[in-house]
RNA sequence: GCGGUCGUGGCGAAGUGGUUAACGCACCGGAUUGUGGCUCCGGCAUCCGUGGGUUCGAUUCCCACCGAUCGCCCCA
């Protein structure tokens, strides 16, 4: 048996490194006073389609839809924004009495991909959803964010690019001027910018293989037809992000492969070394109307999603090490039968008691248990054998320094507290 | 979805058309009859991704599948 391809187990070693840095992002969602939020696993595939768009690879060839047993077209989530605004919407978050709504979530998605690094079917992102202003300060925040959490996990080689998509009207004229740009030249475009010439022609600018077609040199910019109001509102996003000290590159190219994105799109990168073909550490952008798509009131919003796989890539790739709790405050030592059965009793009210302890279970020899305690890194071991028990005793070894003193059972705790009490507050 | 490389114990890694599949780490046991980190000794792959084929005989050759990895597309 094998977990199905594109999925991994997170094994316990690894998973303190993920609770790491969750519980990192998390502290940070709090400064900037972002609450979570859970949606489900799976929803109504129109949620995607209609979301997300039904020109897009995401929705083409990327979802994972299945028909339940009452017949339902049901998508498991490929990416997070459709369905937490499919939450707002349902849950009329419009009417709270705070807005703009600040979200965050920690969720799985899944895309039908061939795996490689960094690229996997079920993949966890971190993302975060603004809903309800449009203040171009709230796109800087949103950004603001998602740098500090890599800036505070101690990434350096990062790039930030962003770009203006401009609002529905900049966005009309722009796609009118790339099909008469690009149509003339049709027949030389690969397979799939001849497609999506007729369907987004905005995402011919961002074609790999037609790169160096001289028409995408001369292609007309977005950013030459931003009208006022576009230009202005981009003109304001960049002007908080200098203000905030955050570098950033505008990319007239930049794209992003989803249809609802209007104004800013951005994307955070790595450039570390030994990050093969992947270098998107995050992505995300203002869409505007959204909310309306799915049955609200027209409703401002922008968010981001950040691939955490990617993420803890990017440490590694920077050689950045996570502090791990790798010690263990005591193990107990007990051989011969009633020795053994006393130490279970005294592990569980030492337990009870707020101290960590472990024991063995494998019916090792004494020298097989400080082992385990070793291997362990168990500050403290409990000692109970047949001369203990006669003496009503345990003995209590210290691991560092070798030390071994003599405990009346029933002092056990109130002694093992102090000990491990002072233990932390000398560091 | 397409192309390249790869698949031997828990991990790393040799190897060969033929009968006991090196070695290192880890693990278990002993030397040390109740005490860890060092040393020494011993143990540890009915089996070389799965299925089929070629052959007297395959882990080694061929095919398919599965998986990993790298690249393309696209993205997180």
């Amino acid at each position: 048996m094998k977990a199905p391809r594109g999925t991994v187990d997170i094994l316990p070693k690894n998973a303190k490194k993920w609770q790491y840095v969750e519980s990192k992002i998390k502290n940070i969602c709090s400064r900037f006073n972002y609450e979570e939020i859970r949606t489900p696993l799976f929803e109504h595939t129109e949620v995607f389609s209609r979301g997300v768009g039904d020109t897009t690879d995401i929705v083409q060839k990327e979802m994972y839809t299945f028909n339940d047993r009452g017949g339902r077209s049901l998508t498991l989530r490929p990416e997070g924004t459709a369905a937490v605004s499919r939450a707002f919407v349902e849950h009329k978050l419009f009417g709270e009495a705070n807005q703009p709504v600040k979200l965050y979530y920690f969720a799985q998605m899944f895309r039908y991909e061939r795996p490689q690094k960094g690229r996997m079917r079920q993949l966890n992102q971190f993302g975060v959803e603004v809903l309800g202003s449009d203040d171009p300060a709230v796109d800087a925040e949103a950004i603001d964010l998602a740098m500090t959490v890599y800036k505070e996990l101690g990434l350096k080689s990062l790039k930030l690019v962003i770009n203006s998509l401009g609002d529905k009207e900049s966005r009309t004229n722009h796609r009118n001027a790339l099909i008469n740009h690009f149509t003339p030249h049709k027949e030389e475009l690969c397979e799939d910018c001849q497609l999506r010439l007729e369907q987004n022609p905005l995402r011919v600018l961002d074609c790999k293989k037609d790169r160096e077609h001289p028409a995408m040199e001369t292609a007309p910019s977005i950013l030459d037809y931003l009208n006022e109001s576009s230009n202005e509102y981009f003109e304001q996003v960049k002007l908080h992000l200098t203000s905030m000290g955050i570098e950033y590159e505008v990319d007239p190219n930049l794209v992003r492969g989803l249809d609802y994105y209007n104004h800013t799109a951005f994307e955070i990168m790595s450039n570390a070394k030994g990050f093969g073909a992947i270098t998107t550490l995050a992505g995300g952008g203002r869409y505007n109307g959204l909310i309306e798509e799915l049955g609200g009131p027209s409703t401002p919003g922008i968010g981001f999603g950040m691939g955490l796989e990617r993420l803890l890539m990017a440490l590694e790739a920077e050689s950045i090490t996570v502090p791990l709790d790798e010690e263990l405050d005591c193990y107990f030592v007990a051989v011969g039968e009633q020795s053994v059965n006393e130490a279970v009793r005294l592990v569980h009210e030492l337990r009870w008691n707020g101290i960590q302890v472990d024991k063995d279970y494998q019916d090792r020899k004494m020298k097989g248990q400080f082992k385990s305690a070793d291997r362990l890194n168990a500050k403290y071991v409990l000692i109970l054998g047949e001369n203990e028990l006669e003496k009503n005793i345990v003995n209590v070894k210290s691991m560092e320094s070798g030390e071994q003193t003599e405990v009346p059972i029933e002092k056990l705790i109130d002694v093992m507290k102090d000990k491990l009490q002072g233990g932390k507050q000398n560091g």
